[in-house]
RNA sequence: GGGAGUUUAGCUCAGCUGGUUCAGAGCAUCUGCCUUACAAGCAGAGGGUCGGCGGUUCGAUCCCGUCAACUCCCACCA
């Protein structure tokens, strides 16, 4: 088979994507092996791939490929979430399209639109994953509205409920405006945001029972700041501190909302901040989650200005139906058209913003279902505390404790159709059941009330959904059916999962919970270890999002660059545990990366037909440079496990990189390979293709198609015989009096080629190489690489200095280099002197340390015995320079 | 307002419990090479007072204090 000029990208993917699928590598049935399990954070149902996914899978199938080739049974479970907001906001969107309002259809009619939505275009990301190489057990793939999986988010309510951990409840919530739900606290996100404060007139009442005139002077009006003055038709009272003065006058007085002219009280209380604005609060209960409780306290009315969709509405008596913030505007000409407005001044406050439709939240008393989650929280707080959950990296922790220990209840009712519908089921006048069906609901309706619901107002199911998050955290044991079809195989085998890999920004949304879920309901804990990627940021460190424009196209990236070029360039620039700044040329980095090592197999190949059997007459002994890269292979598996262990991936890949470029590409290719035209030795053939072979079976869970493909193209292989299912050998401790004489190769290599380059020897040119040994192992196995290594013809034992050459000291060993060129004296002096004043500045150093007595005292004898071989070794090498020095 | 993290070469980062010639790697830069796998390459090199100041120690990039800058999380000052 002849190898093409490139690694072809496009068609390795293809066909080995395929070929894996078909021999089902990624599937998974229990056995007796060790599982090895991870579930897939499920993307949104409506997402597309972006470099977040990218990141995140990427690592995923990294774990998951490495497990499997060590032999583990590896299960990686993909599916999707079915995304309440974003969802239902995609079809009523796809449904305006079509001229077609919500408000027109029903419930049934909607959702079957919704359905017929997801079916067509939903999980298109899944496809995605598959041209990124991901490993998954496609048999598996799970959706959070699958039939089984509904079932049991209703029954985790139902039973919740009974519990006592769920309850119905007014309170204040967030209010998302253009969706038209509620959301959690963790949905809100809060962002700095440039306002203006207005400092408002209020006129005060008068004795006559009338509000005093405005141009009547300063007294006769009450001024107070404030950022929201669309809501002053909603204020019920002015509340300034019971200690501050300038008000004192005032208390037990009214006042008169302008525009409306209602007369409010003036209250005192302690929370008002003196120093801020005015020190006049207007307190608006219905809008303010401080002055609802204002409001509580001293039984204030609620004015709720705002209908659902963020207009006023009639209470507001102006106005009314007009967007919030179209209001403001038109409230505030007409207060400073009538005198009402001071002034106003720039402010900049935190607003918080839907995080699923980016719209300015607002604070409404509404009757929704909240989870009472100080009752979950104990054990999952202390699984995480007591290190029965790591987290990688460790910072998290404390993250994770703070929340946990301060956590507020959950609200998880959500005004929205596209979900799991609230089994909770009400009569006409209100009352209520939980319960699994409407044939429960009727069952425990009886029980409860005494009687049947009345025949000509049946029970009616809640309206509302429940939080997409009130399912997802179930997947980690629902994903194999653990509460629909409790102990079954599969749950057994695959729960707890092994590692979560997600990202920072959802521990609370999905992490905490699941850990809470999972005590709770599999009495156990859902992983062992959760790995918190980086945020995806661009070069100048913005995060990528589609509104700045910075995320790439990913999909188009991997048709230019290759899945496996896109999987490293994402994973070189990714230290564990901190956000990466990414950048495409990482891209070509991994590009040239798989050039690199296909040149390589290019090379091997070429030996193909030139392969000589061994020499009997030889003895038997492999090369140095066989022996030499063998323990190098047994050094870099180890160092990789310790890697893996610790989740340090980036290092990983960088540490396969150097292995693969520098050791074998650039030493052990060049130590081995044969002269143009030159046979080379079955064994180091062999040998070769070996080494070849286990490099790739390193790389593989990085980059899995091009190096399937170069383990093809190495060896005829019978079916079945693959790479990704190919188990790692055994570990072996690497012989580290090898491993040094390695690096002792390299180092004489590099200083000698330093000493040509310096010295303007062309490359061309051949030396000849004399050596003064300074003791230590024979340097006679390597003599063969070191000529080929530094163009060198001869090799000479010597005991003196070699006049007319350049001396090069590396170690305790001494070289020369004898060449036809001039050589310069001087600079070979200046040369000289530099390595000796630097050795004898280092020798001053250990001399002092050496002689100082509390040194030798206080040092572990270990670091006083190396300090001590570092001074002979100075000397000896300063005793060489200097004889260098005086032939000279 | 509270908490956490970061600060090491031009850029992105390693540096694990203080002590090997410890100040590193990759990119970038510079020099020399179209050397028979690879110019998407090969062989070399230069470059940092380890954020500032103080302390502990025989010894500090590492431990402690403090200051500065940046980042993130949490929090109801209108």
């Amino acid at each position: 088979m002849e190898l093409s000029r490139n690694f072809d990208h496009s068609y390795s993917e293809q066909k080995w994507y395929s070929h894996w699928l078909e021999k089902r590598y990624f599937h998974s049935t229990p056995d007796q092996r060790e599982p090895y399990t991870v579930v897939i954070p499920p993307p949104n149902v409506t997402g597309v791939l972006h470099m977040g996914h990218c990141l995140n899978n990427t690592i995923q199938d990294i774990l998951v490929r490495r497990a499997r080739m060590q032999g583990k049974n590896a299960c990686w479970v993909p599916g999707t979430d079915h995304a309440s907001i974003a969802t239902e906001a995609k079809v009523v969107q796809m449904l305006r399209e079509r001229g077609i309002a919500k408000s027109q259809l029903g419930r049934e009619e909607f959702l079957g639109y919704a359905w017929e939505w997801k079916e067509k275009y939903g999980g298109i990301i899944l496809q995605q994953l598959r041209k990124l190489g991901c490993s998954l057990d496609w048999d598996r793939t799970a959706f959070t509205m699958d039939p089984d999986y509904y079932r049991s988010v209703i029954r985790v309510f139902v039973d919740l409920y009974n519990k006592g951990y769920i309850y119905r409840g007014k309170r204040m919530i967030n209010w998302d405006p253009r969706a038209r739900t509620a959301l959690s606290d963790e949905e809100v996100i809060r962002r700095p945001t440039q306002q203006q404060l207005y400092y408002l007139r209020y006129q005060l009442e008068g004795p006559d029972g009338k509000p005093l005139p405005l141009d009547g002077g300063a007294s006769n009006s009450i001024v107070i700041a404030t950022v929201r003055p669309e809501t002053i038709m909603g204020d019920t009272a002015i509340c300034v501190h019971p200690g501050d003065e300038r008000y004192r006058h005032l208390h037990g007085r009214f006042a008169y909302v302008p525009l409306i002219n209602r007369r409010i009280p003036i209250i005192t209380d302690e929370y008002v901040t003196m120093d801020f604005g005015t020190g006049a609060l207007k307190v608006t209960p219905a809008h303010d989650m401080n002055d609802y409780q204002l409001g509580q306290k001293h039984g204030l009315e609620t004015v709720d200005v705002l209908n659902e969709d963020g207009t006023l509405s009639e209470a507001a008596q102006i106005y009314v139906g007009e967007d919030r913030f179209a209001a403001r505007k038109k409230i505030v000409r007409d207060l400073a058209e009538r005198g009402h407005l001071v002034r106003t001044e720039d402010y900049q406050s935190e607003v918080g913003y839907s995080e699923r439709t980016d719209s300015v939240v607002e604070p409404r008393l509404s009757l929704q279902w909240w989870v009472d989650m100080k009752k979950l929280a104990g054990p999952a707080l202390n699984a995480v505390v007591d290190g029965d959950i790591r987290f990688h990296p460790a910072k998290f922790r404390n993250l994770y404790r703070h929340w946990m220990e301060n956590i507020k209840d959950w609200c998880i009712s959500r005004q929205l159709w596209w979900g799991h519908r609230i089994p909770a089921w009400y009569d006409a006048r209100g009352n209520y059941v939980v319960a699994a069906s409407e044939e429960e609901a009727i069952q425990v309706y009886q029980y409860k009330f005494g009687q049947l619901p009345d025949p000509g107002s049946p029970l009616v199911q809640d309206e509302d959904c429940l939080d997409t998050w009130f399912s997802s955290w179930l997947w980690p044991f629902e994903v194999f059916k653990g509460l629909s079809h409790p102990g079954n195989a599969d749950v057994r085998y695959y729960y707890p999962t092994s590692t979560l890999v997600t990202a920072p920004e959802i521990i609370f949304f999905w992490v905490a919970r699941m850990i809470m879920a999972g005590f709770e309901y599999m009495k156990e804990l859902p992983f062992r270890d959760v790995y918190f990627t980086g945020i995806v940021r661009d070069k100048q460190g913005r995060k990528m999002s589609k509104s700045l424009g910075n995320s790439p196209d990913l999909l188009a990236l991997i048709d230019q660059y290759g899945a496996d070029a896109v999987r490293f360039g994402i994973l070189i620039a990714s230290p564990a545990g901190n956000d990466l700044l990414w950048d495409e040329s990482s891209n070509e980095q991994g590009s040239h990366f798989i050039n690199k090592i296909w040149n390589a197999l290019k090379l091997v190949r070429s030996w193909e037909p030139r392969v000589r059997p061994s020499d009997p007459g030889a003895g038997g002994d492999l090369p140095f440079a066989v022996r030499w890269f063998e323990q190098r292979l047994r050094q870099a598996r180890s160092d990789l496990d310790g890697l893996f262990a610790e989740f340090r991936l980036s290092e990983a890949l960088k540490l396969v990189y150097s292995l693969i470029w520098d050791d074998f590409c650039s030493w052990y290719l060049e130590w081995v390979k044969p002269g143009q035209d030159q046979p080379v030795d079955e064994p180091v053939y062999r040998h070769t293709l070996d080494y070849f072979e286990q490099l790739m079976q390193l790389l593989h869970p990085f980059m899995p198609f091009l190096t399937e493909e170069v383990y093809h193209s190495l060896r005829q292989r019978p079916d079945g015989d693959d790479l990704t299912i190919r188990p790692f050998p055994a570990a072996a401790a690497p012989d580290t009096g090898l491993l040094a004489e390695g690096e002792r190769l390299k180092e004489i290599i590099s200083a000698l080629r330093d000493a040509r380059n310096k010295n303007q020897i062309k490359p061309r040119e051949v030396v000849q190489l004399y050596v003064q040994a300074g003791g230590g192992p024979s340097l006679e196995p390597i003599r063969a690489i070191l000529l080929k290594q530094v163009n060198a013809g001869t090799l000479s034992l010597v005991n003196t200095p070699v006049p007319h050459t350049f001396a090069v000291v590396v170690g305790r060993d001494k070289f020369y280099l004898e060449t036809e060129s001039a050589i310069d004296p001087v600079s070979q002096r200046q040369q000289l002197e530099k390595d000796l004043d630097y050795l004898k500045g280092f020798l001053l150093s250990v001399d002092k340390k050496l002689s100082n007595e509390r040194f030798i005292q206080n040092a572990k004898p270990e670091i006083i015995a190396l300090e001590q071989k570092k001074k002979a070794d100075a000397e000896a090498r300063i005793k060489i320079i200097e004889e260098s020095l005086a032939a000279l």
